[in-house]
DNA sequence: TGCAACATGTAGCTCAGGCTACATCATCCG
DNA sequence: CGGATGATGTAGCCTGAGCTACATGTTGCA
């Protein structure tokens, strides 16, 4: 137990360890990737409703995002300050053009996301579940890799 | 704008939009997942860290996780808490018998991971920056395609 | 041996994102 | 046409996770 100090840092670097800068970014990279997270599943969700209701009302974002009605009114006025949506006291929300944008490309990623996860073998559910979480993690060259590989299955003439 | 209440609850199930039930418990997955990220990505950091140098110290995994070193002492209090970690005052860290299971698990998750994009292709440096916020949201189920996928790729003879 | 330098700890702040309990608004319908 | 009901909003709480500034411990080495 005694103090190696700055000692470590050179013992660190022998074996075949991430070294401590590429680690911390990636997980910084990953912070700020949970920061854009609910913006992106709020603009999905309202996107969706709009799409299927004619609008978007916070009770029916709330059943769907799995918060409280209250959860959901403070998180949109937070986006309303960031310029993703408008809204009116007791009247429904709807998103900008930087929110549609957003809606749009985070659907996109969405689906992406799960056509892949599908045809690597996860089944439909797990699929849908997990990429709720996984797709705020997919870099664009990732995304660009599984569309790529998508198109290379479909075009294979497979067995 | 007029208001048609429950009415949308009806309207709703009419299109190919997912239930909301079935979002809601995918997205309250995700915040679970969240709520362990942290706890993995320290226990793997103490783990390697101990590995390679024979201690983990407050501030080596400070430099490794990119945050500062007073959030690594309040947050390996709460892992404390937890069972996962013992320290003393002035002391290096030590994952707890729990610690380490749950160090192992994160660890071998993490290659998979990263392996599982390498073999689709990404490269290497965007495969280890995406798989740190993928990981926490590969269910046992996709972890288990991936390992299927990555054996029949090993196994047949590609050309 | 003593102290400078580094590690660790504390105080006190911010923000996101949850929640319950209660208050107010809007509207459908009896 | 006036409530009852359901939607929306407010007050006030919690926890996690980050930070800076400052205080205190430890120890290697001059
Ligand atoms: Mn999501
Ligand atoms: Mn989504
Ligand atoms: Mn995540
Ligand atoms: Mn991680």
């Amino acid at each position: 137990m005694s103090r190696p100090a700055q000692r470590a840092k050179t013992a660190a670097r022998s074996g075949k360890t991430r070294p401590a800068e590429v680690q911390a970014s990636a997980l910084r990279q990953t912070r700020r990737e949970h920061a854009n997270e609910t913006a992106e599943d709020y603009a999905e969700a309202i996107a969706e409703l709009t799409a299927a209701t004619g609008e978007a009302r916070a009770t029916d974002l709330a059943r769907r995002l799995g918060v409280s009605h209250v959860t959901v009114i403070r998180t949109v006025a937070r986006l309303q300050r960031n310029g993703l949506v408008t809204t009116r006291p007791y009247r429904s929300i709807f998103l900008t053009e930087k929110g549609t944008r957003l809606a749009e490309a985070s659907r996109q990623r969405h689906e992406l996301v799960v056509e892949m996860l599908r045809a690597l073998g996860v089944p439909e559910a797990v699929a849908q579940s997990d990429a709720e979480g996984i797709e705020h993690h997919v870099s664009p060259e990732t995304l660009a890799t599984f569309q790529r590989f998508l198109h290379r299955q479909a075009g294979t003439p497979q067995k």
